[in-house]
DNA sequence: AATTATTTTTAGGTTTAACTAAAAATATAA
DNA sequence: TTATATTTTTAGTTAAACCTAAAAATAATT
């Protein structure tokens, strides 16, 4: 099996190779992960190993199909006790992430099946992102970010790319969570910034905010 | 905070003084752990600094008051996933205790507080061991062992002393569970063996079986 | 009381996963 | 193209938690 520092560089790596599409460097796992690119280093060369990955020196690291198995199930258990802690233990979406960082790494195949029918074998985690199935197949669902609407269309939201109490919090503020319908009715070229509607509020957002939010447009 | 390793010396140092009501040695910490003497004496040498045990060389270990609510906060934490496991997830009394032992580490006051009121404050686990409260306080109840009960006496099983999977599964297949009526209706001096009533069936159990077995009588 | 046996500790070593500092490779700019 | 900047790797340390082997303390026998 892996140890919890191997899990935590496979899933780090899995989710860049999801962000960036293409190879991922040392220092941007570095920063992910926050710790030195030595460390990095000295790590991607074991998993390179373990035949998990392939690295090339200065090169970057990608991850083999085993290695993406094991990512995946690593997001699978962090997403399905994040549906745990906000479904049955009622805790508020901003509050799960910690929690189930540690979680993540309890080693039992029984545990998550089990969990997973608990929950109803749930397709989406509470923010929005979609739960790998016990094969680690994730299903692609299409959405866009707030930033890539234009003026005067709708959608409604599907999905936060951040999900860091700060960001989680601003939207529960504003009313915005997982189902709410937003509007475009303004949109500046110069930086990005938006007037939208929400209910029956309407409000200024930064471009930070827009590309942080994903939604769906029918 | 404690980490992993620790909070391990600290629950089985608290698990051997509730057995054997004096200080602890290091050997019998060594053999509950599965670990070296040596190893044992490293530990309880760091665990000493911190305030959490008081040890004198060559003269075993005492948990502080300190101690002894860290432990018991342990405890807590996998009884508490025991009962998660058997009741919710629909786990046999024989599989939690594994599962238990990496969950009982995951860091969370607000996570233990929320799962403690979604399983409704119980006061028992699977086995029948009693869940400390939040200050770490542990409710003694009566209870002897099957072994000292006399010939046509009877009691009710409250809990199992081992709870390895060999022996719950023994119980099993003897229909002996939490709450059965058990009656002694022989016993032999020489070698503590018994005869027993479970139900309608009477079969013969070993001192073994019989000193692992916690009854209730009235 | 002296010898032997057991328990416990110390000393020194290993592994994992970090780190710093310096060297090497690659990328960018002049 | 050469010089400079950035990225990445190597080399050498550190800390936690384990180990083995040997020494020291305590306990049990003769
Ligand atoms: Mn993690
Ligand atoms: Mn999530
Ligand atoms: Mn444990
Ligand atoms: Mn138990």
């Amino acid at each position: 099996m892996f140890t919890l520092a191997e899990e935590n560089y496979l899933k780090t790596i899995f989710h860049l190779e999801h962000d960036s599409m293409c190879e991922v460097t040392t220092n941007a796992i570095a920063e992910s992960i926050e710790t030195k690119p030595s460390s990095v280093t000295d790590m991607v060369q074991k998993l390179a190993e373990k035949k998990m990955l392939t690295y090339k020196r200065y090169k970057g690291v990608q991850l083999t199909e085993e290695g993406k198995k094991v990512a995946a199930g690593v997001v699978r258990k962090h997403r399905l006790w994040e549906v745990f802690l906000v479904e049955k233990l009622h805790f508020h979406w901003d509050e799960v992430h910690e929690i189930a960082e540690q979680l993540e790494h309890i080693q039992s195949e029984e545990l998550i099946t089990r969990l997973d029918q608990f929950l109803g074998s749930p397709d989406f985690d509470p923010h929005g992102d979609p739960i790998p199935d016990k094969h680690g197949v994730l299903k692609r669902t299409e959405k866009k970010l707030l930033s890539e609407i234009e003026k005067n269309e709708q959608g409604v939201c599907v999905g936060v790319k951040e999900s860091s109490p700060e960001f989680l919090q601003y939207l529960d503020k504003k009313k915005i969570s997982i189902g709410t319908k937003i509007s475009v009715l303004g949109k500046e070229f110069f930086d990005g910034s938006m007037i939208i509607q929400v209910g029956t509020e309407q409000f200024f957002i930064s471009i930070k905010i827009a590309e942080n939010l994903y939604v769906q447009t029918s």
